[in-house]
DNA sequence: CAGTATCCCAAGCGATACTG
DNA sequence: CAGTATCGCTTGGGATACTG
C-alpha cells in the first residue's frame, strides 16, 4: 500500500475522469446521447422518450452542439418547413465505449430476469460484442488486481 | 434509417445505461471511484482530495456501501482505536471500465499538452492497457460502423 | 480521525403556457 | 414541430461547527 502516498501528493483536478464527467455527467447527457445513439435525433422524440423537460433538453443539447459532440443537421419534409435534427459527430461517437461500459454493468449487475434490454453485435460476424481491458500484450484483464495505474507525464503535483 | 422507427417503440426506461447512472451518475461518485481505484481509502484525505462538504462524502460512501460497491473494513494504527477504511468489493471493480472508458475520452479529447495524469499498465506483463470492444469470436471491433445494437431479450415495447 | 449536525443558498427540475 | 419563457419548489451543495 505504499504506493497509495504517490497519488496523495499528486493534483486530483488534473484527470481526464474530472474532465469528461464534467462535459457530459449530468443527469440527461448520457441518456440523451444514448438515444441519438439509436437514431432518434429529433427533438420531440426525444423529450418524449427522455421526460426531460423541453428547456432542459433544449440546453442539453446546446450545450452538446456547443461542445462538438452534436452537430445540428437541417432536414426537410415534404411541404413542412426546414427543421434541425442532431447527430452524432465523430467527437461525440467516440464517447461510445462510455455508453457501453455502463451497459454492461447494468446489465451484468443491475438486470431483471428478461435478459438485457439491448445487445451488441458485431456487424461482420454476428457475434456478441462486449467491453473488455486489454494489454498490449493482448491480456484480457479480469481480475481485481490486475490493472496497476501510474501517474502519467500528465500528472501534477499538489502546490501546497 | 427505417431501424430508428424500431427503437421509439421501446421503454426508454428498461435500459441498463439508464440503471448504471441512476446507481453512480452523480456528481460525486465517478471521482471518488477514481480515489478508491487509486487506493485513496480513508476519509479525510478522500474529503480533502475530492473537496466535498464532509456530510456529502459520508452521504455517496454510505450510499456506495449500501450497493454493494464499497465494504468498509476495520483497520488499525499503532495506539489509534479501530477506524474504518473504504475497499472496492468486485461488484465496485467491476464499474472500472466505466472509468477507464471516461478516462480514455478525456485523455483523447479534453487532454492538455503535457499527455495524460493517469497510464494504465497490467500488473502481470507491465504493458499498457485500452479499453476495446471484442467480439466472441475475438475480432476486436474498431470502425464506426462495426457495431450494431439490436433491442435485446429485455426489451419492452412502450404501453402506449 | 471520522464522521454528524445545522443553516443557508443556488442550481436545476417539473409543470405549464406561449411562439414562429 | 421545435423550441422559449416563466415560476414555484425541492434537492443537494458549500461553509462551518460540533462530537466520539
Amino acid at each position: 500500500m505504499t504506493w497509495t502516498q504517490e497519488w496523495l501528493e499528486l493534483d486530483p483536478t488534473v484527470c481526464s475522469v474530472a474532465r469528461t464527467v464534467a462535459l457530459v455527467g449530468d443527469k440527461w447527457t448520457f441518456l440523451l446521447l444514448r438515444e441519438v445513439n439509436n437514431g432518434v435525433r429529433r427533438f420531440e422524440p426525444l423529450q418524449r422518450r427522455l421526460g426531460a423537460p423541453r428547456a432542459v433538453l433544449a440546453a442539453r443539447l446546446a450545450h452538446l452542439v456547443d461542445a462538438g459532440l452534436l452537430e445540428r443537421a437541417p432536414y426537410r419534409e415534404a411541404g413542412q418547413r426546414t427543421r434541425f435534427e442532431y447527430r452524432l459527430t465523430q467527437r461525440g461517437a467516440d464517447l461510445r465505449p462510455v455508453l457501453v461500459a455502463l451497459m454492461q454493468y447494468g446489465d451484468q449487475h443491475l438486470a431483471e430476469d428478461a435478459g438485457p434490454p439491448v445487445e451488441l453485435r458485431h456487424r461482420g460476424c454476428g457475434a456478441d460484442v462486449h467491453l473488455a481491458l486489454v494489454c498490449a500484450n493482448a491480456h484480457v484483464l479480469s481480475g481485481r488486481d490486475d490493472l496497476a495505474p501510474r501517474p502519467g507525464s500528465g500528472a501534477r503535483r499538489l502546490a501546497s
